[in-house]
DNA sequence: CGGACCATTGTGGTCAGACCAAGTCGAATG
DNA sequence: CATTCGACTTGGTCTGACCACAATGGTCCG
């Protein structure tokens, strides 16, 4: 079991998100919430400052009051994502582009500050990608590791602490579905590999920008395809919390 | 005076963003802390809540620990800009460059997901920023209010919690120099709002991207020209509370 | 009858002191 | 010398109380 504080923030947290507090509305005062959970009042405390970190309440003397969303803290996300049965695929979509973005930003940088020199890590893992046999798994990891390598080579902190924040947040919900993807398009990757290196080796912004398009697309398809998979099994899970049974017998 | 635990809590920011510490250090006990502040201990455990939301210390029972700068929170931008007597340049034009490439992704995402009404928000505020008769001060909140709107209108919650936790951080830290920034090159502003208004209209993203990038280079520099201005009379400034002073006077 | 004023009440904020479980670290032991 | 074990420290939680401030509702005056 969660301890106390953790119970009542969530609960909390679920309702806020969902929206059975509208915005401005007065939450339960610290006294009613320890009575409500059987807990002292410290835990429902600590549950209103938890709610105060994420930006979803604002809580004063007199009373906490729900946030607009839009005021929120950037690791509601991850709330938002575990909300559902189900990641929603919007939201997934929209952090995988900002995801995307990011990283082209840091691989501008990269090349318009400093010429990178031939054995620089990005470069190394291009050539990893390259190799014809490895597995999905090592290729996946590859990857990963190749966009790790660009944000750190682009010594930009701001840019390096968003990106963890993201991909940290959106790891948990979305790696479960991952496993058993499909096989990535080895060609399209290779030829994207070799267009980035290219690009990064004549320091060219938007040839960089253009190959990792490319490379993000297929990121993303190969995500959308594994993830819509699952989604499609998942249909009459009606359970709330256990016992997922995922029925699945499709045409 | 600020809270007791927003006193402890703000001095070992400080001693950590400095690097008093050092990565993996352990941190002073809560015991400890609330006996070399007069507090009570709940307030040394407050402020050790805080480190720890902050992504700087990882605390746990047998002691806290200094974790690296890497692993931190975004909200610490905030504390790095603050630390020194100015901030720190290379860090406000890091800072810059993500929120530019955030609106940028921002507006790519909002041309490619619709074609926009010729009354929207953005449109209009382009229409706006033509005029010549504007003074400094209404141009500045303009330009604003044109990239809070792209932000707004890409209808993607992930970036719009980033870019403003972004610019929450810098704003407080930037603000008082950019009272009497240097008038803005209007015929160049003018120039790229054309353009942007046109890639907007015929939802072309890389002529938006492209008249973007200009846009950007323009607040750049403007802001930049400001920034410089003051760095170079804030050579005399002794007060705060330590007497800090930095010799320099270069030709 | 309406509005300004004020005391009561409830709220979060803080403090004090205690106990518990888990981690730390050095001494005793094989 | 390595391992184990136990005393000690640390953070985590709980109890109960007091304080300052905001909200609320009633009262009083115009």
């Amino acid at each position: 079991m969660a301890t106390k504080h953790d119970q009542i923030a969530g609960s909390l947290v679920s309702d806020i998100i969902t929206g059975r507090y509208r915005v401005g509305e007065r939450l339960p005062s610290e006294r009613d919430l320890s009575e409500r959970f059987t807990a002292h009042r410290g835990a429902a405390r600590e549950a209103m400052k938890k709610l105060e970190q994420l930006g979803l309440a604002d809580v004063k003397p007199g009373g906490a009051r729900v946030r607009d969303r839009s005021e929120a803290s950037l690791d509601i996300i991850g709330h938002l994502l575990r909300e559902g049965e189900l990641p929603d695929p919007e939201l997934v979509d929209q952090i995988l582009l900002v995801i995307s973005g990011l990283i082209t930003i840091a691989a501008r940088q990269l090349v318009q500050t400093q010429s990178l020199p031939g054995d620089h890590r990005v470069l190394t893992l291009l050539q990893s990608l390259y190799q014809d046999d490895l597995d999905r798994e090592t290729h996946s990891l590859l990857r990963l590791e190749l966009m790790q390598a660009l944000l750190t080579g682009s010594q930009n902190l701001p840019l390096q602490l968003i990106a963890k924040t993201l991909f940290n947040q959106l790891a948990p919900s979305v790696v479960p579905y991952m496993h058993d993807q499909t096989e990535p398009d080895r060609l399209a990757y290779n030829q994207c590999a070799r267009e980035l290196e290219l690009a990064l080796l004549q320091t060219d912004p938007n040839a960089v920008q253009a190959a990792l398009e490319r490379f993000h697309e297929l990121n993303r398809t190969t995500f959308r395809e594994a993830f819509n998979r699952h989604s499609q099994t998942a249909g009459d899970t009606t359970q709330t919390l256990n016992t997922k049974s995922k029925g699945a017998h499709l045409p």
